[in-house]
DNA sequence: GAGCACTGC
């Protein structure tokens, strides 16, 4: 989100302030003009009788053929929006739903919620006249489980099918059956509301690579391919492989930078400190160039950047300098960023695997594969002709995996469960995956949702934890955690601190500033653990912002809290995403009729509350100063980012067991041990 | 002594 609202401020900027009649009539025609221009707008005909032919249409097509803005529009004047239906488009990312919807709504010169719209969480732009509806894969789920035919979509289109997202595998399974539920139907009064159901159309659209797979997972079904429109980028690879691609990378920048027409460059490296660490680099190496040399500007972007920061590789390169761009994944499909003609492709990411038997993530460093690296150079492609630089050899190209393993594969299994079961499929161990998650992931999850109560003794939905649990957009165990914390009479903190829990990088410590961090954060802290320290750290600015409310405008607000934010060394966007996520869950829970009461200083019930919650996630300290998992019996560390770090209490309840360097444990909450089998004595009463 | 990227009626 707050990329794109970088992207349409450095938009905006370049808008000339014309009359409005004559800007009017001469965008209606720029618009007219380019959309004659995409390479799919002579193929409307053909793309219109194929879906009429076929219930399934796989369509392949690269970036700029215009599909996703076209396709839609195409279908609404054959009529696919008639008595009401829609044409629903889904998108991995939201800011994609959302820019697309107003693209697609200038075009057709509608205000943007009316005969197009978009719908994505916290943000729903859509009315009853709403016939072209893009949103997030993850809404449509959401939709599903309140309305389990879709009936009020006529069409369906999965977008972007080949990045094999959770949502979208789930999504495609799902749309599988509705599609043969629907066409059983037939015409019989059904559905939401009592609206007259009718068969679905489903277009998988898809880059490339891959179609194959989509193709034969509905039964053979047509493909037609888009030719996309890029600029063509030269491809170059080293001779040798290379033993460090930091190195490399800064060799590359640098030839780049002295032997290259003028064009800003875009760097892949892993993470965060790899990013840091190659920005001073560059900046000591421009130190002994000589001076008209020197123009080079190396720019930082990863995820957990503070936006103001990352705002600034949007805007242009001063006269005369060059800009290199720092970038992790993010860069690769979520944002784009104008002016850039070199790519440099290190070949490596940093990739999250779950194990389900240890109950722990792993962050690793691992190759690329064919279609990522392919995605990276196509970054030189956007504005003109560029060159891309990879840093191997290749032959070694050719040994990577054609495209990376479906998320569904990788990942804890409980939401993803949980869900099915609440959109009525019981049998997981049968249900139609494209890619089949292994039974032991499934198993795990299955237990792990039984242990929570979502489950009963023979895997169906309990009632009525497990529907309230599926109806909260939380991991499973936070939303246990609220139903717990109803009893337990804490509901108000337990819904601020797991809105916390699930926002990322809440506290952003520059390295240089590590120290002043700290102390500026320091009256935040709790002995007791994060837990009690983010609770701390959001009632502390929604105290702030009450105060100033009264005298203030909204926007006024939103810059009161950004300022606060920074002055606390927190990370505002993530702030204001936790807010977000509690008003949402808060109205979630009322609607369940929780009646949202507090503990007021009672925190000794409140830290009950996390063990009785957080039971399977424990960890007992061992003599020796680490700690053991009592789920897993892995050997953990209390990762540096805890305010537990130091304290070392004897026993911890904790949120996330990830292994990067070594095996950590994060958020965590000091507990007696002797809550544990008084808690949850079906899981400890027998161990100790 | 350290944090790839997305996302949810």
């Amino acid at each position: 989100m707050a990329q794109g609202e970088l992207k349409s401020s450095v938009l905006n900027r370049k808008r000339n302030p014309k009359s409005p009649v004559a800007s009017r009539s001469s965008k209606k025609q720029k618009i007219a003009e380019h959309r004659k221009s995409l390479p799919i707008a002579s193929e409307e005909e053909r793309l219109i009788e194929a879906v009429q032919k076929n219930d399934i249409l796989i369509i392949v097509g690269e970036t700029g053929s215009g599909k996703t803005t076209q396709l839609p529009q195409f279908l609404f004047n054959a009529g696919f929006c008639r008595e009401g239906k829609m044409v629903g488009i889904t998108q991995p990312r939201r800011i994609a739903a959302l820019t697309i919807a107003k693209r697609v709504a200038e075009e057709c010169d509608v205000p943007l919620g009316q005969k197009v719209g978009y719908s994505v969480r916290f943000d729903d732009t859509t009315s009853s006249s709403t016939r072209l509806k893009y949103m997030t894969d993850g809404f449509l789920l959401r939709e599903a489980l309140v309305d389990r035919l879709l009936s009020r979509y006529s069409v369906i289109i999965i977008d972007e099918a080949h990045e094999r997202t959770v949502h979208t595998d789930v999504l495609l399974a799902l749309l599988k059956k509705v599609q043969r539920e629907r066409s059983e139907i037939g015409g019989v009064l059904r559905g939401c509301q009592g609206r007259k159901v009718s068969p679905l159309k489903l277009i998988i659209m898809s880059a490339s690579l891959d179609a194959r797979v989509f193709c034969d997972y509905y039964g053979g079904a047509k493909d037609f391919h888009v030719e996309g429109r890029q600029f063509d980028v030269d491809i170059f690879y080293t001779v040798h492989p290379q033993t460090d691609y930091v190195d490399a990378a800064l060799n590359t920048i640098f030839q780049i930078h002295s032997e290259e027409e003028e064009g800003d460059i875009l760097v892949f490296l892993t993470g965060q400190e790899e990013i840091e660490s190659v920005e001073r680099l560059v900046q000591e190496k421009l130190k002994h160039l000589p001076e008209d040399e020197r123009k080079l500007l190396p720019l930082a972007i990863f995820s957990a950047l503070p936006s103001e920061q990352q705002m600034r590789v949007f805007a242009p390169a001063p006269i005369g300098f060059r800009k290199v761009v720092l970038a992790t994944n993010i860069a690769e499909t979520s944002i784009t960023i104008p002016g850039i003609r070199y790519v440099v492709d290190s070949g490596v990411v940093k990739a999250r695997t779950y194990d389900p038997n240890k109950g722990m993530e792993t962050l690793d460093v691992v190759p690329v594969s064919k279609a990522q690296a392919i995605q990276r150079s196509g970054r030189a492609g956007r504005e003109g002709y560029g060159k891309s630089f990879h840093l191997y050899p290749e032959r070694d190209f050719w040994k990577l995996e054609d495209s990376t393993k479906p998320e569904i594969k990788r990942c804890n299994l409980s939401n993803v469960i949980l869900q099915l079961k609440a959109l009525g499929i019981d049998d997981i161990l049968g249900f139609d995956f494209i890619d089949k998650p292994s039974r032991y992931a499934i198993v795990k999850a299955l237990a792990e949702l039984h242990l929570l109560g979502a489950l009963t003794d023979d895997c169906k939905l309990a009632k009525p934890a497990g529907e309230q649990m599926a109806r909260l957009p939380l991991e499973p165990v936070y939303s246990r955690a609220l139903i717990l914390a109803n009893q337990f009479n804490c509901l108000e903190e337990m819904l601020i601190t797991v809105a916390m829990l699930s926002v990322e990088s809440i506290f952003y410590d520059p390295r240089e500033k590590r120290e002043e961090a700290r102390t500026s954060r320091n009256h935040f802290v709790s002995v007791e653990g994060d837990h009690l320290t983010y609770l701390s750290v959001y009632r502390e600015l929604d105290e702030f912002l009450e105060e100033r409310k009264a005298e203030n405008s909204e926007a006024k607000v939103e810059k009161v809290m950004r300022k606060w934010c920074k002055d606390n060394f927190v990370n505002s966007r993530s702030l204001k995403h936790a807010r977000d996520i509690y008003r949402q869950i808060r109205g979630n829970v009322e609607e369940m009729g929780f009646n949202v009461s507090s503990c007021g200083n009672d925190m000794l019930e409140y830290r009950r509350c996390l063990a009785a919650s957080f039971f399977l996630k424990a960890a007992q300290r061992q003599m020796d100063g680490t700690y053991r998992a009592l789920e897993s019996s892995e050997i953990v560390l209390i990762h540096p980012s805890s305010v537990l770090f130091r304290s070392k209490p004897e026993c911890v309840i904790f949120n996330e067991l990830m292994q990067t360097s070594m095996k950590y444990i994060k958020n965590l909450t000091r507990i007696d041990p002797l809550w544990l089998a008084e808690l949850a004595p079906h899981h400890y009463k027998t161990e100790e």
